[in-house]
DNA sequence: GAGCCTTAATGAGGATAACTCATCAGCGAT
DNA sequence: ATCGCTGATGAGTTATCCTCATTAAGGCTC
């Protein structure tokens, strides 16, 4: 509302900190290519929506490419935001990776035009790697990594586990799953995808394929980590409400 | 040798049927495609390596895109060209599917520069789905959901087999696996890979092992699930106070 | 508070590349 | 030899990214 400096006749030149400008055009940008694609998204119009002329976005960003690589970084940055605090609260390798899958799935359904740039013209180009947008992702893949890593030590997974292939082909599946919903087409349900995702990594992982133990004793030893996995769950409630209550406090204060 | 119709001088208009011409063109395309790659390879270009002029392109294909995926199509039709053929002479779930795995890893392998103008310009459009690459690509995971139902109605798979998620998951895991060969960083073994995948895979889907279906087992499932609820639910406790906690942030900020 | 000076902002214009269209002429049929 | 169909032309249009010389806003010094 209060964006125009000067509410009649259009001020000529506002004179801008640099970042306040910088997040301005981001803004406009973002918006300009989630609604007409990245070809098909004008320097100029992203320029206008910005209050600024079309010259001047260059003096920010260096290419028009620059400029969505900025947004996305920004956006999916935002997208994936602490999920590992929240993964975290989890235990159970089973648990945590069900987890993981979700979470992403979850936040594909919810920006579908979002993520088909980032595939589009992130993930397929040869740049992707020196973006903070593969370091994000290599993250990720390092948390699952973590999590059969664990797996392995604990006995749980199988010790010749293909620490590299997982988690490529669990986010490769995410991908190709997640591909309709993302060009318009279809839907899917993140919880039921992720419960038959999780369903089947978890076969192709587990330890003891023929009954070391006998099927008790493998029951048992879920059961026993399940009861963990609630013992935490209930700690980690605990330690939120706490939080909660100090938050009230401090903000009070204010 | 003998296409310039009159070898001296560049003769000025050969009139040539129209199905040659298209060829020529093609041939001309793939070629500056490859080498270049889609946004900067020239229609002018393309057109004097086919000896014709920019403007007779458009006679023969509509647009610029057009022209790719009509040469895409051709190219990735050979490129699985027969391997249903050499499918039929293999048997046994594990090894058709492992041949399936494989077989795409080494045309992946043969031909980088195809597959990545495939990836970045076919399969992440909107208008995939009305392209003959799409039909091939149905075809290749039919022919997996063959073998997997063969497999259940065997009894060698467990009969809750998701049989649309598995092909997805092994297309998308190729994807990934094969991405930084794609882009020019990087090698993968086609061999090693398909078989640490199609091991991975197959455990993932062999009937009877870990859980062996016992009441016991149902008990366990079902206790599991309650934990990942409980967890699910304080995550997004979680991430509610955060959000509120921003909200406060920014909220003051104005 | 006047003048200076850094630099944000401008806007006209260059460069390139996809695509169009009125026109021309090669080639087979008469 | 002539005619007409249509393949081929190439000049031109349009759209868009990006550059650059110029202008003046606003903080700083005295």
């Amino acid at each position: 509302m209060a964006t125009s400096a000067q509410n009649s006749t259009k001020a000529k030149r506002a004179r801008l900190p640099r970042e306040r400008r910088r997040m301005d055009i981001m803004a406009a940008a973002r918006a300009v290519f989630v609604e007409k694609g990245y070809e098909e998204a004008a320097m100029s119009e992203i320029a206008a929506r910005a209050d600024l002329v079309e010259g001047s976005l260059y003096r920010f960003f260096k290419t028009k490419r620059d400029l969505l690589i900025a947004v996305l970084e920004v956006s999916y940055e935002k997208l994936l935001a602490d999920y590992d605090l929240q993964l975290a609260g989890i235990s159970g390798v089973r648990n945590r990776l069900r987890f993981m899958i979700w979470r992403l799935l979850v936040a594909f359904q919810e920006n579908p035009d979002l993520t088909r740039l980032l595939y589009r013209h992130i993930r397929s180009e040869a740049d992707y790697l020196s973006t903070r947008i593969y370091e994000l992702n290599r993250k990720y893949a390092g948390h699952m990594d973590a999590i059969l890593t664990e797996g392995i030590a604990s006995g749980e997974l199988r010790a010749e586990t293909p620490l590299r292939l997982v988690p490529q082909m669990i986010l490769g599946g995410i991908d190709q799953l997640t591909w309709r919903h993302r060009m318009g087409v279809g839907q899917f349900d993140p919880a039921r995808t992720a419960d038959e995702m999780t369903e089947f990594v978890y076969r192709g992982l587990v330890a003891g394929n023929h009954s070391a133990g006998g099927p008790q004793d493998d029951v048992a030893n879920r059961l026993e980590a399940t009861s963990r996995d609630l013992a935490a769950t209930t700690a980690r409630l605990a330690s939120l409400s706490e939080l909660q209550d100090i938050d009230k406090k401090t903000n009070s204060s204010d």
